[in-house]
DNA sequence: ATTTCTGCAAATGCTTTGCATTGCA
DNA sequence: TGCAATGCAAAGCATTTGCAGAAAT
């Protein structure tokens, strides 16, 4: 696997410590977090970063490939820098996003399904995303 | 099937001209519109209607089951009157989303993989949501 | 007659933007 | 050195809220 600073330095994008801490920081969770919850776990170790920088440093990141964002649940986007296609579970009590490993995404990403839809609506398919919503063991009594 | 006048009155919520109005123009159309395509759209025939009024309306109706939310696209939330779960695509180019009606999400809400994510993830599910994304076919030149 | 809903305007809160400064390359 | 990125504050927008008047039950 190539590393995150031969990527972006490819791509000109220059590698800064705050694009690599962003990036360790949703390598290291399965949490999925949003913007917010990244830039708290920033704040002590880096107590100058910006939010704004955080906006701006998840869209560099995803645009370059490095990372997916998740539309789920509230207080916006999710951010998983696993991007091989899975799908996700959202707890509508609590808010918590899983990953949901044991059967892949990659049995729609494949020809199968993806082809039948291509087929059926005329789109040029890139991605898909499937997300289950319900409540999670705590939250379940 | 039930009219929707009498779910709103089982659940003790009043029947306003404003809620049949959004309810009548989401069974209308296919095209998922977001809260300001639905207050355009209602303008014309009700001059005095408030943008906060369509955000209340659609809130309800969703919470009584009448519609769905999907969380796609920009631009806010997306309405669809049809409930029974379907997957849907979006062209991310012009912004259109359309249904998939071929295959089925009910492959997904059936026993089989409901049943094999809850016993996974130890979730309570209650839904689904399956997106693709890619170009529509006016977008894909 | 009550209670809920509507419409307006103000308030909120997330996200983006502009720009001077800093820091990669 | 030159160009891009950061951090801050201000601006922008979509959504929510509060409340007086209107409408539904």
């Amino acid at each position: 696997m190539q590393a995150i600073e031969e990527i972006l330095r490819e791509k000109r994008i220059k590698v800064t410590p705050q694009r690599m801490a962003v990036y360790a920081i949703l390598r290291e969770t399965r949490k999925h977090p949003n913007v917010e919850m990244i830039y708290q776990k920033l704040k002590p170790s880096y107590p100058a970063m910006s939010l704004a920088t955080v906006y701006k440093t998840v869209d560099v990141l995803n645009k370059v490939g490095l990372l997916q964002e998740l539309k789920v649940g509230e207080g916006g986007l999710r951010y998983d820098a696993i991007i091989k296609p899975h799908p996700h579970v959202y707890c509508e009590k609590c808010g918590k996003v899983d990953d949901v490993e044991q059967f892949s995404i990659e049995d729609f990403h494949n020809d199968s399904v993806m082809q039948h839809v291509q087929k059926e609506t005329g789109y040029a398919l890139s991605s898909v995303q499937l997300y289950f919503y319900g409540k999670c063991p705590n939250c379940s009594d």
